[in-house]
DNA sequence: TACTAGCAGTCGAGTCTACCGACTGCTAAT
DNA sequence: ATTAGCAGTCGGTAGACTCGACTGCTAGTA
């Protein structure tokens, strides 16, 4: 075996020994665990290589030594096999499975509900980022007069989503334009996308025009930038307190959970890329520092449709993360299709 | 002063001063801070008085006093009011008056916008409970086939919600049929609540009537068992170091709240008894002994609809939280009135 | 040249001690 | 009834010390 494979075998060695204990990995728990028959003095030698190349480093001198982000990149690039679902364990994949063969409600919910199971089977947060309605065909669209001067528009998507926004309107409006509003509304939209910018379409009736217009820009709008993100035990990030050691950096992630926007377009940005696992300051994201991201993107009859996500301490199981996001979606996807 | 005032107020000045500093307070700060020209030896027997009779409590020997939940709720019941708005400060009523006038989307939306503001402006947990789907009438029904074997069931009710099911039905269900059952349904519900239980109405055709009573029966379900719980701010919650001292408590708390059904019920629960503030173990869930929750009812149309609350540790602000619910729950609600 | 054994050195973490300071409780005086 | 003053208690902090888990290095071996 060349010295180099071994330095690999040293650092994966590091790696999984410190998934599991958390602490510092020294030569003698290398030289024990791995597998080669070395002593811990040859370790130690390719743990001073590894080290200066940046792989791994050490807390403190007298200390055993801790993967940097690097480390972990090597790991998963090298060891981590994204197709290995059998790295999920039976007990998980069954659990998976039962999920996806219960009955489900509206994608809103299926999606929420999807992103509970993946933070129960990887004790992480999780998260789901929903299809973007722009791809979706509008099925049916409604406006549902609720009081005086106020409409209601709905839109149905042919994913089951519905997507709705209030509308301010002249409280002397008949119900004959808002019937009117409704007929020209369906024209135009049924079987298109809402991605499509609104465009005037005159029906002869000022007050019924404007309120087409109304409803078809409000719900362009939301269909536009609202693509959105399902967390799911989030209260684990509270619980790794190892990992986010201050009390401070737990509770701003979970800020950043909460306003979404950021982690959405950080989810999009990375798949796009092509990025499946992103390792701590590897993104750009300041808060999420000490964080790894674990993706794969789902798909509705061929097309990638969303994101499904882990969002761990840097120290995660990524062999575990990788099987468990790639079982869900895989699942969630032929789910979506039928 | 009699002897029993001034221990009321010497209590008043343990409870405001622990409140600011979070320490066990002396008798020397009562001495200067209450506002009482007695000196501290005073003090300090009116403080055996109180201990004796459980309202404050000493972490050791040599320490100041701590209020007990029951110190917190005499202070409360004694000097806390809550119609004093101007508890609030006049930036704080200026937000929520500008957050109420700005425009606001369907139910769903402005009731977690709505948490999200109590939470800004409390610094604390902020829980928000919608109206019940039973008391609003059925505006609208809808059976929008999504794919074969999968209708969409919806019904907008008045107060702007949206309810939905998916149902699964014959894939060789004609559109037809479909459209007999939505006619039906429409008939059956519109203007009625969902909370009455379904009733067999037939129309002649088989399939028809099943698809009916399905989505009767879905919707009526869905109404039954979900008034939900939005939820904001909850990673203050994390933040809050010292309250909840143990990592622990701040993971289970925010599991609770994820999981929504309990803290549902307790605060159906304490509204039901006329409690507006629950204080540490006064409630029985064991997970929120070291909590206090402070609640108002909004009012629709002179009933009450829902109920706004902050969730925090029992060290805190009264005045201010009674005050943002109060400010809170008024203007929510005369918007929803409208 | 590649590896190993063994030793010296480093440093974190835990334990022990002493001490300071912040309180209280009590007593005696007003 | 109130107060002043004093003695006693105890948590928290700082310093000294030890222990043990490492590494790095050097010299020796295949």
């Amino acid at each position: 075996m060349g010295v180099d494979e071994r330095r690999g075998a040293v650092l994966r060695a590091i790696v999984e020994e410190h998934i599991q204990t958390a602490a510092p990995v020294s030569s003698q728990a290398v030289a024990r665990a791995s597998g080669l028959s070395v002593s811990s003095a040859t370790v130690r030698n390719d743990m001073t290589a590894l080290e200066r190349d940046g792989y791994v480093s050490q807390p403190h001198t007298s200390a055993g030594r801790v993967p940097t982000d690097r480390g972990y990149r090597y790991f998963v690039d090298r060891f981590a096999d994204p197709s290995a679902i059998e790295g999920l364990g039976i007990n998980h994949q069954r659990a998976v499975s039962e999920f996806f063969r219960g009955t489900h409600n509206a994608l809103e919910e299926l999606l929420h509900e999807t992103s509970g199971l993946l933070a129960r089977i990887t004790q992480h947060a999780a998260v789901v980022v929903g299809p973007p309605a722009e791809s979706a065909r509008v099925r049916r669209v409604d406006l549902v007069p609720l009081q005086q001067g106020q409409v209601l528009a709905i839109a149905v998507l042919s994913n089951g989503a519905v997507e709705r926004e209030l509308l301010d309107v002249d409280p002397d409006l008949s119900i004959e334009s808002i019937l009117a509003a409704e007929r020209a509304l369906a024209s135009l939209l049924n079987d298109s996308t809402l991605h499509s910018p609104p465009m005037p379409s005159p029906t002869g009736d000022a007050a019924t025009d404007a309120l087409v217009n109304a409803a078809h820009v409000a719900l362009h709008r939301r269909a536009e930038h609202a693509d959105p993100l399902y967390v799911g035990g989030a209260s684990r990030i509270a619980q790794e307190q190892d990992a986010f050691a201050t009390t401070r950096t737990a509770a701003t992630l979970l800020e950043l959970l909460e306003q979404q926007v950021v982690v959405v377009s950080l989810v999009r940005d990375l798949l796009e890329s092509g990025v499946t696992v992103s390792i701590g300051a590897e993104h750009s994201i300041d808060e999420l520092r000490d964080c790894s991201l674990v993706l794969a993107p789902y798909r509705i009859e061929g097309e990638v449709a969303g994101t499904v996500g882990v969002l761990g301490p840097t120290r995660m199981d990524y062999q575990h993360a990788l099987a468990a996001v790639a079982t869900v979606s895989q699942q969630l996807g032929s789910l979506l299709s039928k």
